[in-house]
Parts: C-alpha cells; sequence; structure tokens
DNA sequence: TATTTAGTCTATAGTTTATATAGGTTTTAT
DNA sequence: ATAAAACCTATATAAACTATAGACTAAATA
C-alpha cells in the first residue's frame, strides 16, 4: 500500500491540477477540501515543491501552484518521489535497486521473475497515467472564495 | 514494496516447497540458508502456521512443514496474510476496503480508476502464480545434514 | 514606511507500527 | 533423564505517521 504522505499527495496535487492557471491556491483550502490534517499537509507540499514539483508563493495571496502541466506529471513520478521503489521487492526495483540478501542467485530466483513481471505491468499503467488522467470526472470545478 | 516480514516469508517458503515430502525443516536451516534472523523467522512461521498455511512437529526431529502442496499455494494468499492488501489504496482493495476519506465521491474519482486497474494487473499475476511456480530453477536440491 | 495580516518554512515531539532480540517454557525422541 | 526442537512472552530499537509551536517572509494598507 502507498504511504498516507502519498495518498494525500495525490489528493492535493489532483486539486491543484483542477486549478491550474487560477493562481496560488492555499493550504487551508486543500485540506479542507480533501479533509487532511493542515499542517501534515503543509510538510508534504513542502517536499513536493523542494523536490521541483511544486512553486510557491509566501504572504497574502500566496500559496502552492503546479510548475509543470498535469498532463507531463506521471503518476509514478509522484510515489516514487514520496514513497521510493514501485516494485514489491528492493531487488526487482529500476530505480531503488538492491541486491537480495536472501537468495543465493538473483539469476535463478523464480521470485525475482514473477516480481519483475508484476513490476512492469504496474508500471505500463503508473507510467503512461499522468496527473491530468486522474482528474475528477464530469465536474465542474468552481473557483472558491 | 512488501514488508520484511513477507519477504522472509516468501524466501522460507520457496525452502519448505523445495523441501516438502521431506518431513519437518528446522527454523534454523531455513534461517542459515537464506540469511534471516533466526528469532524474527520464528515469529513469522508461527504465524504461518496459526493461519493454517504451515504445520510443525516440536521437539526432537521437529520442524516446519507446508500443509498443501506448493502449486495450491497462491502468491497473492501469502502477501494478504502477512501484509494485507495488495492494492495501493485501501479504497481500491478487494479484502480489505476502506471507503476513502480524501474524496467526495468514489465514483467520480480519476484516482479510484488508475488504482483499480494496477490492482487488477497485479492480481492477475499474483492469484495465478503459485509457490510451484517460484521455485529456484535448474538447481538439484539435496537433503541437507 | 510602519504595521498588520496571511501565509510559508523549520524544527521538534508524541504516537503508532514495523522490525528485531532475548530468555524462558513445553513437547518429543532417544 | 536428557537433549533438541518448536513455542511463548516480553522487551528493545527503528521507522513512519501525526500533530504542534514558533520563526520567517511577503503583501496590503493606512
Amino acid at each position: 500500500m502507498l504511504s498516507k504522505k502519498t495518498q494525500y499527495a495525490f489528493h492535493a496535487l489532483i486539486h491543484l491540477a483542477e486549478r491550474a492557471d487560477q493562481g496560488p491556491v492555499l493550504i487551508s483550502e486543500i485540506a479542507q477540501e480533501k479533509n487532511i490534517s493542515i499542517k501534515f499537509l503543509e510538510n508534504i507540499l513542502l517536499e513536493l515543491k523542494n523536490a521541483g514539483m511544486l512553486g510557491s508563493k509566501k504572504g497574502k495571496g500566496g500559496g502552492y501552484y503546479l510548475l509543470k502541466p498535469p498532463k507531463e506529471i506521471a503518476l509514478a513520478k509522484i510515489i516514487r518521489l514520496l514513497d521510493g521503489p514501485i516494485a514489491l521487492l528492493p531487488c526487482v526495483s529500476l530505480n531503488y535497486y538492491e541486491r537480495c540478501e536472501n537468495c543465493r542467485d538473483e539469476a535463478v530466483c523464480g521470485l525475482h521473475e514473477v516480481m519483475s513481471k508484476v513490476r512492469d505491468a504496474s508500471l505500463k499503467l503508473l507510467e503512461n497515467k499522468s496527473l491530468k488522467d486522474i482528474l475528477t470526472k464530469n465536474v465542474p470545478i468552481p473557483k472558491l472564495g
């Protein structure tokens, strides 16, 4: 399962995507709309900002906003940023590979083979779907405030 | 990622499967062969026993053994037993469903839809592959001791 | 330009869950 | 009886999660 952090990040990013090009969005607005602890959300958005995914503006009229169009932000990228590996085992991770300490030879490990396939199947979806693809369907988004 | 517990369980079960019909296998043998802390492994095997997946025999000549043929133990079952949900989000889990607290309506949540597909893709593999399918390839298994 | 206000940024602390260890108890075979 | 093995309970350690307090920054306005 994805961590709470990543789950919240998804919902927050969806909210930001739905309000793209409408100027900075308040943390408090996202927190209220998505039912997330405002302070925890604060940390998450900051992490996303430091990773280059979000921009922010301080002071009155400030808030957070996407730095790229939603279409260009793959779901896989969000998961990797906050949760790390998408694979079920370290030894089949593309981006966070670690040698398996429990088997003598990965090349003949049957587990390795199956888990690689699971990873590929997941990645096929998560790499090709973007924030734009997961926006709330059939719902007009009013500007709050 | 799968928890350490589940990762260790997989390797232990593979070991047991490779020695099926050879009588009880010592915890210490598995621990040494798979490089797992013997005490942690003890807890894991006990949990698998209490869940009905393993049998055990106490005392001299004792150990653990599979209660069913490896072919009949699906990988998904092992994961669910120790790690819980296979899905990435609680709201798309088949066996551990929880309502999403962060979105107003699951029916129109785009995240829900994509994550359901990821779940299905993973399950297709994990439900259909068994312990038998992940045994070490091309390796004759000698009886130790 | 001083002040107020709205907001981000930083640090930290408490709580829970995951991982691991230690020691003692019970059962079984010989 | 003795030794070997699983079993049980308690505890220690580390990581993840949640929450809180206060510092800092930018904008608005008088």
